[in-house]
DNA sequence: TATACACTGAACTATATGGTTCAGTATGGA
DNA sequence: TCCATACTGAACCATATAGTTCAGTGTATA
């Protein structure tokens, strides 16, 4: 049997799963903003943002700090090693199976019969 | 403003952030497995198994093809190139924010007030 | 001091997720 | 032919997500 536990990997990929995080990300790498000034870019009531921004945060890709009234976000120092570690090992693993499986799958595809069934 | 639609990168990054899953892709990488023997591995009802390769296989990170009465789950041929180029895109973003940010992050953190706040 | 600004929290909506059970359907083998 | 196997689909549950509104709290500033 095989048992896995839930990790970090599990808040930071369900933190990239949302195009308007994905885009949080991109702007902060432009630099640090404020929860109003992203939720006017991104057209999205404060709370709106702020729950999208605690999602980041989290999962450790942003960080904030509140000075006076203004909370600014940037960048987490973490950054994206563990990701892109998992990606780059499994990248490997798709690549090995196409090496040594492609002729075994392509002649599959002739004799298959369902497919893509529902 | 800054408008991103949902995009193909929402599906995967979705998949991946569960770790059933990333452990089927595990499992997959080995060879290829059956739904029953990966319901089996990883203790769980069919049904749910099903589930589970369903959103790999929208995700097109898995495929699967019927033969006879058994649905046979394999690695997808797109793999995880989308995933990786984002992802390294956005790591040296971030890396990027670093090396010319670091003295003055640090600076901030001495003056800075309430931090960390929920 | 009064007002505006930036955020925070609670509450609500609609939809998705991760899992189950149960009742099928279709296939392979004795 | 009969039975077991392998899957499929519908229905249900609890919880999470993505968003909203509304009613605050705390901070700058005129």
């Amino acid at each position: 049997m095989v048992q896995y536990g839930s990790s970090p990997l599990d808040l930071s990929f369900a933190a990239l799963s949302d195009a308007t995080r994905r885009g949080i990300i991109d702007q902060l790498g432009r630099g640090d903003e404020s929860i109003t000034s992203l939720a006017d870019k991104f057209q999205m009531t404060l709370t709106g943002m702020k729950k999208h921004v605690q999602v980041l945060e989290r999962a450790g890709l942003v960080v904030t700090q509140k000075v006076g009234r203004v909370r600014t976000c940037r960048l987490g120092k973490r950054g994206l090693k563990a990701e892109a570690a998992w990606i780059e090992a499994h990248r490997k693993l798709f690549e090995a199976r196409f090496e040594a499986l492609d002729d075994i799958i392509s002649e599959m595809k002739q004799e298959g019969s369902d497919d893509s069934a529902s």
